[in-house]
RNA sequence: GGCGCGUUCGUCUAGGGGUUAGGACACUGGUCUCUCACGCCGGCAACAGGGGUUCGAAUCCCCUACGCGCUACCA
């Protein structure tokens, strides 16, 4: 078979998480099958038009690296991808549906759709169209619509009987045929909704699953009913669990992030947003948890795809993320992390120039280097790395505690003596200095007569006012001769 | 209310008749260390409840509860 499947969002002006995992499965089924992965804009709701939103989501994409095979901006044999140019389209099969008597017009007023459903509901019934305009005569119905009298078509559902389809996650799912309402195909404005241009274009597109998030399920009859009243073959379906809030609600903003561009500025990788997320209500054969697109285009499976909802867990997204940064090598991170630091055209960035102009960029790529351990994105590094240049501040009690005594400034003076006296060049050399710097630390201890936690203590509460702080052999290699013996100084004054 | 779907540690999940119910995040204890992290080693923690079927049920069946989704001229 030839696979085709579609991504086909609405324009909403951003990438939600949960719409990212519908597609992602989506892609790698279709790369998996060597089939086609279709982008498709449905953007039939007029009122809910988004300027830009089909351009921020295609550069969305590609900066996740799903790539689309089809769409309205590569094209392709089944176009135009856009259902607002796909209009009359939808209005030729809606005559089709009218002509075989599947469908009818229904002249009811939106308000008095509304006081019917209020009186149902009031009554404890379900809500549902009560079908009059079904039994409108053919002619007299289409001269109410001709002498230009508003109206909606909609589908003639089987008033008895069942519908039933094996979905590829759920197994087999049935339905009552009474239980299900003449859905609207076509709305007054000449608009289509969801049930009918989705079902039209899938057909169309030679759409063969559709995999899509479980609120689809309980529309699927609708789409199944369609489908035979035009007389095609009926896709596949694979209805995926949902993404939920941590209180299990359906994923929606207020209580987290859900949109990838979110995650994106924050500094999560593409490539750990895609892993995390096919994590979510999908699981591999054995207990591996890192996998790249290609290893997830090769493992994927839909039978292995969860029925219950899942929660995203933030925390584990930055964990996952932090896995991916420890495995980059300090080549490939600096590499990465540089844009933090530089614009495009080479200049430093703003918050980053005085660091480069002050301590050039060998000595920004070693302290870089040293404060990358456990840091969970690159943002969070390059923020370790502003505060360690940035100057030490006021000194907090317990540092100043530790100097407290004659022994610390008698230290603090023999080390800044030894440290003065190692030549300029030989901080150049950032591994070497480390140890010189032990080694001239050791020596002013003993003479002293401190040693261990006391004398490091010391020289760290010297040095940066503080107990905490990275590896002091770093430090001074970050710093240089002229900041450490400066801070040393200011130490001593004190 | 109706219909549909679901329910294994707090979270993501493995397991689908016999397992000490496995892994990961989080949490936590220890270790390393001048400190904070990192790393490493360990711990806590789950089969929603009730009935069946069976020698034996987390696993199969039924019921209940709970959760979620849908119930628009939204998608």
């Amino acid at each position: 078979m030839n696979v085709r499947v579609r991504f086909a969002p609405s324009p909403t002006g951003f990438v939600h998480v949960g719409g990212l995992r519908t597609a992602l499965f989506n892609y790698l089924f279709a790369r998996q099958q060597q089939g086609k992965f279709i982008l498709r804009i449905e953007d039939t709701d007029q009122s809910r038009f988004v300027e830009g939103a089909v351009e921020n989501l295609i550069a969305v994409f590609d900066w996740l690296g799903l790539s689309f095979d089809e769409g309205p901006h590569v094209g392709g044999d089944f176009g135009p991808y856009v259902q607002s140019e796909r209009l009359e389209i939808y209005r030729r099969h809606c005559e089709r549906l009218l002509a075989a008597g599947q469908a009818y017009r229904c002249f009811c007023r939106p308000d008095e759709l509304e006081t019917m459903r209020a009186e149902q509901t009031k009554r404890s019934m379900v809500p549902m169209y009560d079908r009059r305009c079904r039994k409108l005569d053919a002619g007299i119905s289409r001269h109410r619509s001709e002498d230009g009298e508003s109206c909606v078509i909609r589908l003639a559902v089987p008033l008895t009987g069942t519908i039933s389809f094996s979905d590829l996650v759920r197994g087999d799912i049935l339905f009552r045929a009474d239980a299900i309402d003449d859905q609207v195909l076509l709305k007054s404005d000449g608009f289509p909704t969801y049930h009918l241009a989705n079902v039209v274009d899938d057909h169309l597109m030679q759409v063969t699953h559709v995999i899509r998030g479980e609120e689809w399920l309980s529309s699927t009859p609708k789409h199944i009913l369609l489908y035979q009243s035009f007389g095609w073959d009926v896709p596949a379906f694979a209805h995926l669990p949902l993404l939920l809030n941590p209180d299990r609600s359906k994923l929606s903003k207020r209580s987290a992030d859900v949109t990838v561009e979110a995650y994106r500025d924050e500094g999560i990788l593409p490539d750990v947003l895609l892993n995390f997320v096919a994590l979510l209500g999908w699981h591999p054969k054995d207990e591996r948890e890192i996998f790249s697109l290609m290893d997830l285009v090769k493992e994927f499976d839909l039978a292995r795809v969860g029925k219950a909802g899942a929660v995203f867990d933030i925390m584990k997204l930055r964990w996952l993320n932090s896995e991916y940064l420890k495995r980059e090598s300090d080549e490939k991170f600096y590499e990465n992390i540089r844009p933090i630091y530089f614009e495009y055209t080479g200049e430093p960035k703003p918050r980053f120039s005085s660091i480069i102009e002050q301590y050039g960029e060998s000595r920004l790529q070693f302290g870089t280097m040293s404060l990358r351990a456990g840091a969970g994105t690159y943002e969070e590094v390059a923020e370790r790395v502003l505060n360690i240049f940035s100057p030490v501040g006021k000194p907090e009690p317990e540092s100043l505690e530790r100097l407290s005594d004659d022994n610390a400034r008698d230290l603090l003076v023999r080390l800044h003596d030894g440290l003065a006296a190692i030549p300029a060049e030989e901080w150049e050399d950032f591994e070497a200095i480390g140890e010189r710097f032990k080694e001239v630390c050791k020596r002013a201890g003993n003479e002293v007569g401190v040693k261990g936690k006391e004398l490091w203590q010391a020289v760290r509460a010297g040095l940066t006012g503080r107990l905490h702080g990275p590896e002091l052999a770093k430090l001074i290699a970050i710093w240089g001769r002229e900041r450490v013996l400066h801070e040393l100084n200011q130490a001593i004054r004190h």
